[in-house]
DNA sequence: TTGAAAGCGCTAACAT
DNA sequence: ATGTTAGCGCTTTCAA
């Protein structure tokens, strides 16, 4: 079934290609009369731009990618453990697009590879892309950015918050690191782990730094003493996580960089005969579900991840609309503590 | 940055523009000594064939769409619980395009508009996809197949086994039910409870006729005593906990229709003093992270959502090389018991 | 085996 | 305020 062209609804309406073009595009210089006039052949036929030709024509391409890592992706997809960061990303994102009649594409890009520039410059020529989104840690790969400088594309960068090209959208996750260990403090507890997360990640040394300095603020000794290398992973988690309980005096808490080690954290304390939060306060940073639902529900740090995904979204469609403005910004979005039954005071 | 094409590349290489196509598309009829020295040029030019272009051309789109639906969409994004089934599915779709050079769209559709088929055709109109891959609950919509069959636009309905057009890829959720069932029947279990998914989704009423199937084939008298109505949320299943662990005599064990419910069911438990599984055996469905992470580890059938998925793009892209294939076909994938530590034998 | 030319559906530039 | 024309980058005829 060929389907229905621009051609078609101008000569239905009587009227020329590029009035339809300009009525279907809200352009100026289209008389009143002619808005319902060349809108009801459009409707009756059922018409709707290709996004392809609409291309070629030298118009925008009405898609927005986002780039995530090909090798964080394939693990996570054989270790099947969802990784809802990325999910949480999409929607926002998707939901933004979808609502100014954008696309949104996830590409997996390996960052590990040698023709990292050649690859993304691949997908750039065979796309074009209106805005591109980068999630970390692609957000702030020096090669990935160059690339895009280059092509004078815009993007913007999620969860970074160096000082780079482009856009870039975050939370203040040092700042989150020590409002969560002064919950803890607040409570009593003075010895506490903290599980870092893979140092690949940018945000896991800003949590450490959060935490490190809110025990020092609160005139803790030795704040790093508490400080266990961690990788994000259930497994790094739980092993981080013997090796604080094992210390003697214990730890009366515990904050992991991630909600998987925070899983993990709660496994080996209940293996270990230690109740949370009675004996062991725990608490985490990304609030997904599945700290929502354990046992029991974890206090963690909220991040609008979607809210930021859609306000990158938005960054990016209203930079095609009006060419022109500045390429780059920053915007910090606010998180949140949220306080449930993992944590309590330390026991006397 | 003006971008590099084809024109470029036939220049370099001193042959026609239609010589690069043929290269670049693996055509035959080319002399074995273009083929390096063709491809040489566009190597050092980086050049990739524009995909708007190419579809301008009349070649293929190199896009598979999959339609998701929006209400539920959205509602996963407030509630932020992130639909495993669904990323799941991304992720094998999207692993598979990628390895042949596809892209992956994921597009929100609404399904309760009056409009449905007109938005559905706007968006295989914009964006022109080579294939169209559809979740449930659009896999069964006889709207949405409809359009899809008039366009002749090759589809994969995901987790139908309804006997419609195009091609599907499920599993068989009923033997799988009875499958979970018999393992609780094995374990001695005669009063069990199950929680029903909403009946928006076909899979529903297929794992609660096996349920009922398999206690029937075990003479269980009056199977459908212990089938409860849930609907696929956390709320939803507490609400049906609750009833069943007020019956008197009590469940012995608890088959919840997802894994959402299945954590209610822990939850509601816990709250009412039963120990898993010494006083309650629960089981479930889908192996999303979550059930793999409580306490205790559930025991599930295990869906190889991302093989299935992956199943479905090839089959579309396979469909989009050599038109004039058949254009149905039916594929059912295996499951898998996983038993954890949520069953038990029943106690004395 | 290779190439020249036409055209895909749209929009930008340039008339009118 | 409206229409005409010339591409955009590619692939398909069809011809050499």
């Amino acid at each position: 079934m060929r389907s229905v062209t621009i051609v078609h609804v101008a000569e239905m309406a009587g009227v020329s290609v590029k009035t339809v073009s300009r009525v279907v595009n809200n352009e100026p210089n289209v008389s009143a009369e002619l808005l319902p006039g060349s809108r009801r052949p459009s409707r009756t036929l059922g018409y709707s731009p290709n996004i392809a030709a609409r291309r070629m024509g030298g118009a925008k391409s009405y898609l927005i990618v986002a780039f995530n890592d090909r090798a964080l992706t394939l693990e996570n997809w054989r270790s099947d453990r969802g990784n809802n960061w990325i999910d949480r990303m999409q929607y926002g994102a998707m939901l933004e697009c979808d609502a100014r009649g954008y696309h949104l594409l996830l590409e997996l890009i390996d960052l590990e590879s040698e023709q990292l520039e050649r690859r993304v410059a691949a997908v750039l020529s065979t796309l074009r892309p209106d805005g591109v989104i980068l999630t970390p840690p692609s957000s702030d790969h020096p090669d990935v950015l160059a690339v895009l400088a280059r092509r004078q594309i815009p993007f913007v960068r999620m969860g970074s918050m160096a000082d780079g090209p482009g856009h870039s959208v975050a939370l203040d996750d040092a700042e989150a690191a020590r409002v969560l260990t002064g919950h803890l403090l607040e409570l009593g507890h003075r010895r506490i782990g903290f599980i870092t997360g893979s140092a690949r990640f940018a945000v896991s040394a800003r949590r450490e730094d959060g935490f490190v300095e809110a025990l020092r603020a609160a005139g803790v000794s030795d704040p790093r003493a508490g400080v266990t290398p961690g990788d994000f992973t259930f497994e790094g988690g739980a092993r981080a996580a013997e090796i604080l309980l094992a210390q003697s005096p214990r730890p009366t808490a515990i904050i992991a960089s991630n909600d998987e080690m925070a899983l993990a954290v709660l496994h080996v304390a209940q293996r270990l005969g230690l109740s949370t939060p009675r004996d062991l306060s725990v608490a985490t940073f990304d609030d997904s579900p599945s700290i929502r639902f354990s046992f029991p529900p974890m206090t963690t740090i909220r991040q609008p991840v979607a809210e930021m995904a859609a306000l990158g979204a938005r960054i990016l469609i209203d930079a095609a609309a009006t060419p022109g403005q500045a390429d780059r910004s920053h915007h910090l979005l606010p998180f949140e503590l949220i306080v449930r039954e993992s944590t309590g005071p330390v026991q006397a």
